[in-house]
RNA sequence: GGGUCGGUAGCUCAAUCGGUAGAGCAGUGGCCUUUUAAGCCAUUGGUUCCGGGUUCGAGUCCCGGCCGGCCUACCA
């Protein structure tokens, strides 16, 4: 549909019947040109927000202090010679009360005209209705913005996923529950940085733009500089930037930021999105375990005001106390119920996959058979906090070798809810052992081969313990979000 | 990428065997000065995602496409 915007005057001789909702707020629109007044250019000053001025009327009081507040109508009920209508403001709703013999005759009848999803400021006395709601007695008010479009249904919100995402300012003006989600991931996010700002770390930027995308095997976005007529890749972990800077004498560090992979969406996976990542000189995995489970800790109690979380599953996380630890190969003698699994050659080990209906490629290495056991079958079932250590060296290039098993390395995979959430690492510093342990990977996997970094590591860098962790994840479990995609504001879509 | 389910009014959803496409909310016109999904009366609104096909007749069946949900694969 197209509108003719070199008409600026509405079509007054076609009276409008309602079908056309936009023509209709229009023509509103028009009208109030016509009278004077500007619907988009007026400001109004707010004296406190919804909830602030809420508060304000206690118990004790008949009648509260003026109080001017704006926001979007949300609600609307017309009575004759008197309305209620609910504004959303950035924390919440608050209820006013207009009255045709205290606006006056005129005011009133314009008011009348406004609709749901119009913003407009208004002033008035708090008081408490019949049924004890603070609502504002309104003494003045005034349209702050016109909007043209209607907003989605009052009851059922809108439910439409792709409309969702794609409106995400709709399903914020009227679903309550994804609102308070983002408030919440807000709060988390500003917790993380309390939480490493406290303990002295500082906080860095590094590249997003790289020559070369390391510290992950994933497959990367890759673009061009024209300046420089190179191409560049999106990075796919911050690791070996934040290392350089520990090379560099920044002791402790850390970084929140985005990070791209070039991989599927799936629920729990989206292309751009955030991680933590942390190092931490003069420590070791052990270290960092102590504050992984410190900061998750902190950020719940901070964020949520309570260590157990209910899942919708219906059982409780709990996230007090000290965190179960499990050695790797425990868990995985465990789950595939003999204790020579590790002493199984390939062809049984491939059996025993098969027996379990875990599928398998039969090309694939020993080390990755057993892994897939731990992901398909064992990963999903550790809900309460569990630190999975001793891990397969393979698995990890990039981590120290355990000092009395040269088969394990000295890291830690923690998983709450199922999920993989955060691993930790004691930091690989042998520029001649990391050498090795990348030249191994790179050919086979995707991870490129990071010179600069080697340089850096010859040039000597403290022991340190690292960790990263899945932001997106952790707001996915403190906040009960069923998919990734309902806690990150605009997720990857395909375009239209 | 594969499997599967879906796309109907601004929104939330109906539509029996293939037989005139409906409701609630929103909108429009009235009534209503303490409502809470306000209420009452009246009423407008449809390229049934797009394009083909079968049929006397398609929202419904078939084929192709677009977009999405879920499952799955890739993502140490």
């Amino acid at each position: 549909m197209s509108e003719d915007k070199s008409n600026s005057t509405p079509q007054q001789d076609t009276p409008l019947d309602g079908s056309d909702q936009f023509a209709v707020r229009q023509a509103k629109l028009e009208q109030m040109r016509e009278n004077g007044f500007d619907p988009f250019r007026s400001n109004w000053e707010q004296s406190h927000t919804s909830t602030e001025a809420q508060s304000l009327l206690t118990e004790d009081m008949e009648e509260g202090p003026e109080v001017s507040v704006a926001g979007r109508i949300v609600a609307f009920r017309l009575m004759g010679k008197a309305s209620f209508l609910k504004v959303l403001d950035r924390d919440g709703k608050v209820q006013a009360y207009v009255r045709k013999d205290e606006i006056g005759e005129e005011e009133y009848a314009t008011f009348k005209k406004l609709d749901l999803g119009d913003f407009i400021g208004i002033r008035g006395k708090l008081f408490r209705t019949k049924t004890g709601e603070v609502t504002i007695r309104a003494q003045e008010y005034r349209l702050v913005t016109k909007a043209l479009r209607p907003l989605p249904e009052k009851w059922h919100g809108l439910t439409d996923n792709d409309q969702i995402y794609r409106q995400r300012y709709l399903d914020l003006i009227v679903n309550d529950q994804s609102r308070e989600r983002f408030r919440t991931r807000s709060q988390i996010i500003r917790e993380i940085r309390e939480f490493f700002w406290n303990r002295d770390f500082l906080e860095v930027e590094t590249p997003m733009l790289q020559s070369v995308s390391g510290g992950a095997a994933a497959r990367p976005f890759r673009t061009h500089f024209n300046a420089l007529d190179c191409d560049f890749n999106m990075r796919i972990a911050l690791e070996l930037h934040l290392k350089r800077l520990l090379v560099g004498g920044f002791d402790r560090v850390f970084e929140v930021g985005r990070v791209f992979r070039n991989e599927g969406l799936s629920r729990r996976h989206n292309p751009e999105f955030t991680m933590l990542e942390a190092y931490q000189a003069y420590t070791d995995y052990r270290g960092m375990m102590e504050l992984t489970q410190s900061l998750i800790q902190q950020v719940a109690e901070r964020s949520l005001g309570t260590l157990q979380l209910e899942r919708n599953e219906g059982d409780v996380i709990d996230l007090s106390g000290k965190w179960r630890e499990a050695k790797y190969k425990d868990l995985i003698i465990d789950a595939v119920g003999r204790d020579d699994w590790f002493e199984l050659p390939k062809s049984a080990k491939l059996e025993k996959a098969k027996e379990l209906r875990i599928e398998v490629d039969p090309e694939l290495e020993d080390f990755e058979i057993t892994n897939d056991v731990f992901e398909k079958i064992i990963e999903h079932t550790l809900v309460q906090p569990t630190f999975v250590t001793h891990i397969p060296r393979e698995l990890c290039p990039l981590a120290k070798i355990t000092e009395d098993d040269s088969s394990t390395i000295d890291v830690f995979e923690l998983c709450i809810n199922g999920q993989e959430i955060a691993p930790a690492y004691s930091e690989q510093n042998d520029p001649a052992v990391q050498r090795d342990a990348f030249m191994k990977q790179v050919g086979e996997e995707t991870q490129e081969l990071d010179d600069d970094f080697l340089l850096a590591l010859e040039h000597g860098m403290p022991p340190a313990g690292g960790m990263g962790l899945g932001v997106d994840r952790l707001v996915i479990f403190l906040t009960k979000a069923a998919n990734i995609r309902d806690t990150i504001l605009f997720p990857t879509l395909r375009p239209f």
